[in-house]
DNA sequence: AAAGCTAACCAAAGCGCTTTGGATGATCGA
DNA sequence: TCGATCATCCAAAGCGCTTTGGTTAGCTTT
């Protein structure tokens, strides 16, 4: 069924049903519900390639993900994300288009092909990186987006929302420093990300204003699986010296890291400390009346629906100047931390 | 740049532009290369929604992800799933339209809706359930569909590609029951969803077959979290009869038995053995030379790819009769596994 | 009662492509 | 040399919508 059948079927011009499906004023009540009631008898919506080539809009949104790392590793974080952005799409009648790109070349041809195709109005950027040379390419391109994340290193503005990484892993070590731990491991995402550089900063920062040396053999970067988590635990705690303690920069890498703990029969939380990031991913519940890990601790499916309203503010408002969001992250605390042993 | 312009720019018509563009014969090879020069340099592309109202085709695919369990879980499967198919889709010149839906009664409404705005040539269906009632309906309104996995009581021919689950886990328990276990649980996801009977009529088939009984207060089913393995397992140790070894129906939750296993002292492959079926997802790789777990496996990024090729060349051939495919996971030995205790 | 409004509808153009149904000149067979 | 065959190219229609620029009939005004 397309508006023409349907018009003819109500015996109205395209113009006078496409108005009435519109909400447009010159039509009267009485038309208008029927028009209504016959659309949705026949099933009809209307084409939205029609619909778009006709109004110049895409009704669609981008989100490009890459996977260039080492094991083309889907971030985890990626689905809850898209889920939370997915509900504000839906709700507003957009699409969501995604791409998974891997070889690094071929991102540029990804938004220049969105943008020439005309098939998004809008993208989101996925797992900033250092100096993130998309950023320039948005703008110059002129496609709307929205960074989940920052890109340290450029300056020129754009949209992003993001989770205070830095202050969070300060508080968090700060918060093992004050349970008396000296030697503090961090076990890190790559650091070029964005997200690991400033987590990373957050952590040096909590050491330097309480005026104690860290340790640089215990901070390690790596992609955060159970296995990196597990390995790089079994290392610590097979050293002269270990650390009491850890932050960890994600509920995967603490997981492994508790099986290197566990593994060798200490006990977390006393033998040794972990405090992770925890972006509340669904299948990954901290969960229990008191949580298993202190955690900072900040909604990734929050971030998505945010983000989505952001990017489709800005699509409305071309002109407007670029939003930034910043989200705390509330530090939370579980059964993995304790006293330093002594 | 559109296809009149770039026409204009060359003193050609958008006819033969097009024909250029697309590979025709009636245009010379001289001209051909001209054209093709041009559009790169002005990077352009032919705007989707004008391509696809002119071809009839929409050059997408949807992706519905049902999320309507308990905590809104977005599968941590579908991350990798999608990878792969969106490969495929690269590869071809198809777009992945994505659409997150919770309450139930929405998902009628989302393939109709996709269906009548004719915004995708197909869709792939995740997550089937026990007579899942998606599959009559795609079948009755006409949109290709793949199943990635099948739905028990529908008779109705359908294409789908699957692991065989059934067998999989007949054998994953009938290989602990060689190593002496008798008493064995299982840790299954919800039964709602097809793939966890047909474990479970592995798990029991096993059983059957070696004329052990079965007690079927070892058998649990719910939603794979880590939290649900550690309880179950928890609980089960807790026991005055606990079991010697656990069948896994995923990694998450093979992470949460192991938790409940060590945080009571006890050595998994020793007082406890398990076996897992393993998605091979990026970020939970069962690595290392000898593999963690004990494991039935198959790739569903693999599965991904597969999906995508079938449903593409569904598309391709509307007429031709629906194609099923079985995968068989292998049953790779690693660490957490060993003869029942004596 | 004529002029002016307004409410309600409509015909047709246009969005950017593909494709049908020619047109044109060059080449070829006889 | 002349019609037939090819190789190239093109004008225009059509895909299903929205939107511009009307028209028409019924009411107010004055």
């Amino acid at each position: 069924m397309n508006l023409k059948e349907l018009s003819e079927t109500l015996g109205l011009s395209q113009t006078t049903v496409s108005r009435a499906l519109n909400g447009y004023p010159e039509v009267s009540e009485a038309t208008r519900t029927r028009v209504e009631m016959a659309a949705r008898k026949f099933n009809y919506s209307p084409s939205s390639r029609a619909k778009g080539l006709a109004t110049g809009k895409a009704l669609a949104i981008g989100h490009v993900i890459p996977t260039r790392s080492k094991h083309e590793m889907v971030n985890p974080v990626f689905g809850d994300f898209i889920a939370g952005a997915g509900e504000i799409y839906a709700q507003n009648g957009y699409e969501m288009i995604l791409s998974i790109v891997g070889a690094e070349n071929d991102e540029e041809t990804v938004y220049r092909g969105m943008q020439s195709r005309r098939a998004v109005d809008g993208v989101v950027v996925h797992g900033p990186r250092m100096a993130d040379d998309r950023i320039p390419l948005l703008n110059e391109i002129g496609l709307p987006f929205v960074v989940h994340g920052r890109a340290s290193e450029i300056s020129e503005p754009y949209e992003w929302l993001d989770v205070n990484n830095k202050s969070a892993f300060e508080r968090a070590t700060r918060f093992l420093i004050d349970l008396g731990h000296r030697r503090i491991a961090l076990i890190n995402g790559l650091e070029v990300m964005d997200f690991a550089r400033r987590r990373r900063i957050g952590f040096e920062t909590a050491f330097a204003t309480s005026n104690i040396d860290l340790d640089p053999s215990l901070m390690f970067s790596e992609e955060m699986t159970e296995e990196f988590g597990y390995e790089t635990t079994s290392t610590l705690l097979d050293r002269a010296d270990p650390p009491t303690a850890i932050v960890a920069s994600s509920m995967i890498i603490a997981l492994g890291a508790r099986r290197a703990i566990e593994e060798r029969g200490l006990v977390m939380g006393k033998d040794m400390s972990i405090v992770t990031h925890d972006d509340m991913l669904s299948y990954l519940q901290n969960g229990g009346d008191v949580p298993i890990f202190t955690a900072t601790r900040s909604s990734v499916r929050e971030a998505g629906r945010k983000a989505a309203e952001m990017l489709l503010q800005k699509i409305a408002e071309p002109a407007s100047p670029p939003q930034n969001i910043l989200f705390e992250a509330e530090l939370t605390v579980g059964r993995s931390t304790g006293p330093a042993p002594t």
